[in-house]
DNA sequence: CGCGCAATTGATTGATGTCAATTGGAGTGG
DNA sequence: CCACTCCAATTGACATCAATCAATTGCGCG
């Protein structure tokens, strides 16, 4: 068991791992770092030499605009390889922070580079969570641009649920969302109080129950017909890629 | 001259590349296919065994809603690779339709594979390219969710003014821009009369004209500074990757 | 000429944002 | 242990932005 368990874990779900492509990732070099909540993992403008994987803990890609106002525009959870980006990007355009107390192991280039080199397969697997990240990303365009406050709120438990299950994540029909609403309202792209109210509006609904860091979903085919929710596009599907 | 030229000026602007990549590039078997404005060049639920590059026209992704509302998700623009996401993706979540008459070339998933495996370093500029497209996202959700309507479309003239000079495609301050506002309202996530309105109020303050299907920008910095643009996302910048 | 659709406009409705105030819980220092 | 502070959560009143409904104009095409 080793800091990359739930990677191991989530890529497992995608497509089968020979002992040697396990090994591979386990014995990539890595340093590891404990973050706070706020903290930052990878900061806007920074050119990183590493690549961070998170294993415990919620993150979030931010982005500022001029007017003061952030969106958040990613959420990551335990076994995301967040920032496969900076491999090719070189240059971080928005920055990753902690949503929660974290522990982050940060992988050097280099050492991706090598593991890639010798299994074009995994290699392939890096790039195919970086292509599920827009599929995610996409998801959001629409939950924004074309659903209801309630629908789309309701979509991303629905997507949260999934991707942590996936992981172990979850306990039943509830998991940990530490999460607070000014932050939600910033995930949405909605206003605090009109987050609040959307919240009340599916609880009022039976729909969802949100207490004390913990989220259940007492319904969660309720909710997904709800929210047209289908999760073809997370992937979590095993074949051969 | 072959038909990935766009491609190669596009790869040009984010890295060096040798001869003998050129030629991988231009060697790689494809089927090349025109498809008319409104066609379809890969399908929901499809599962394609080749990827799509469009070197003519441009293109969109598209959800559907269970309301029938429709949300672009993305524009591609010649020199695009639209659909390496398939590569690893396996299943579609989405289709790719043509905005203009397009002409595009299908290369073969096997035929990339042969390429990405004699050059993993075109496998890497292959790779940015849906990272790329991913940062994009990412510009939109933040547009849609935080940005006013006006600073939202301003931010995507600037953002397609940009991607097409890369490609040679515009022609001092004006490109052509082959949308009709319907279209651009799933595009926003707005109303087809938002959609105009806003529209007025640019050309009000002299910050676009649009007419006969060109898009000029009198004054790139002043849209720019309107909209809160920074070009860093796009990554049209010279770089070892 | 007439059809279909893009573009435009006005009037109205509805959703969401903003402002402002209150409550409650967690942590801190006296 | 108690004030005190900070911030999350909640609520109400109101303002504003954007959607909807409905009509009209204009253009390209058969």
């Amino acid at each position: 068991m080793t800091e990359f368990e739930p990677l191991l874990r989530m890529l497992s779900h995608r497509d089968v791992l020979s002992d040697d492509e396990r090994e591979l990732v386990s014995g990539l070099k890595r340093r590891v770092v404990r973050v706070p909540k706020g903290g930052a993992l990878v900061a806007t403008h920074s050119r990183p030499g590493e690549s961070c994987l998170v294993f415990q803990g919620f993150t979030a890609r931010e982005v500022f605009l001029k007017s003061g106002e952030r969106q958040i525009t990613a959420i990551h959870v335990p076994g995301d390889f967040v920032d496969l980006h900076a491999l090719t990007l070189k240059t971080m355009d928005h920055s990753v922070v902690a949503l929660s107390d974290c522990v982050a192991a940060f992988v050097p280039h280099h050492e991706l580079l090598r593991v890639i080199d010798k299994s074009p397969h995994l290699g392939r697997l890096f790039w195919l969570s970086t292509v599920i990240d827009a599929a995610i990303q996409r998801a959001w365009i629409a939950g924004i641009g074309r659903r209801s406050s309630a629908e789309h709120l309701g979509h991303l438990v629905c997507e949260l649920y999934c991707r942590l299950e996936a992981v172990g994540l979850t306990d039943g029909q509830s998991f940990r969302f530490p999460i607070t609403q000014p932050e939600l309202a910033d995930i949405l792209g909605l206003s605090l109080v009109h987050v609040n109210r959307t919240l009340q509006d599916l609880r009022r609904r039976g729909l969802i129950v949100w207490k004390g860091g913990t989220l259940t979903v007492p319904d969660l085919e309720g909710l997904a017909a709800m929210a047209d929710f289908d999760p073809t596009y997370l992937n979590l599907v095993v074949e051969p890629r």
